[in-house]
DNA sequence: GTCTATATTCTGATAGAC
DNA sequence: GTCTATCAGAATATAGAC
């Protein structure tokens, strides 16, 4: 149930589907549903709150290492990761808005907890001298903006591989953070 | 009605409001909407039409100008546009799945008219040895993504201003599509 | 645990008075 | 051009048989 529902909401939106769409797609009748979930909130809130507590489980966390590599880390986990679980990534972004208050500060919760793992590494990165960025809170949610973006248009059969998208994106994150060059024109 | 739908919308998500809820943020009946639009479908057509038209009208193109003028204008241009219209933006990237098939193909191809401003400006800007890019359709993509999630976090009133947000993403693409230093670390 | 049946409310859209 | 009233159907969720 919670499969069809994801593919469901990721592909109407959450308001748009309805709990009988949703149980011709299991091959039940709708009330059968309510045996699995109080209600059709609680539905979209427990696919979101899975993914994001998966997604900080998943985050590599290599503090010893040099902060240039944990940031190479942090952006190919994230393409890698967002690969995996396309449908649950969309919806964690765009069915916010459904959320009930309570349920929203929960996940709006989960997020920043995220966004603040890369934070800390530009910080650190900038502290040491290795990273060239302005204000970091704004650099963090570019590059995440960015690779989030992925989801939107790769596919893994298309044209470039998950590995060349990877080395794309890391090698445009890791100029964005390292010190202007000379001009060349 | 406009006004009021493209706030709801915004807010709540175009499935997730009724013709009530608009009329009563315009202070009518639902009936008398019927006036000013044949149907739902056609309202949220008509908001994301005009706001890409006028998108594509405001874009500027001064293809007479250094490659480097020309992105950085396309990159200021971006943020200060979508500064002014939140809510057409947020739509517009959100509500494409909520669009009947040929109404999206109209959109679908309003976007990739944009999207290849861009694009042109990255692949003239190669050709010349000014940007060293890998992919010029990645980088496209990951630009607009970037920008365009300034309007998410974005507030006139807040700690950074339009001109200061404006700078610092400029720095950030301006260093994405220029050849790598030397390793600094 | 799934079914049928249903309570209740809401939905987009229309008709006709004024 | 807006109102009231309404149509026909769909929505979430529940009750009770099996």
């Amino acid at each position: 149930m919670r499969a069809a529902a994801l593919a469901l909401f990721a592909r109407h939106g959450f308001a748009a589907v309805s709990m009988r769409q949703i149980a011709a797609e299991v091959g039940v009748q709708a009330g059968a549903l309510y045996n699995y979930t109080p209600d059709k909130q609680s539905l979209l809130f427990d696919l979101m709150r899975s993914h994001m507590e998966e997604l900080l489980e998943a985050l590599p966390s290599n503090s010893a290492a040099p902060v240039t590599e944990q940031l190479e880390e942090f952006v190919r986990f994230h393409i890698a990761f967002h690969d995996e679980r396309p449908d649950l990534v969309f919806i964690a972004y765009m069915e916010l808005r459904s959320l009930e208050p309570d349920n929203f500060a929960v996940i709006e919760q989960l997020r920043g907890r995220y966004e603040t793992v890369l934070e800390s590494i530009l910080q650190i990165g900038a502290g040491e001298g290795a990273f060239s960025v302005g204000d970091t809170k704004v650099t963090t949610l570019a590059i995440i903006a960015m690779l989030t973006g992925v989801t939107t248009w790769f596919r893994p059969e298309g044209r470039l591989s998950l590995r060349a998208v990877q080395d794309q994106y890391w090698n445009m994150v890791h100029r964005m953070v390292t010190v202007a060059p000379e001009r060349t024109v």
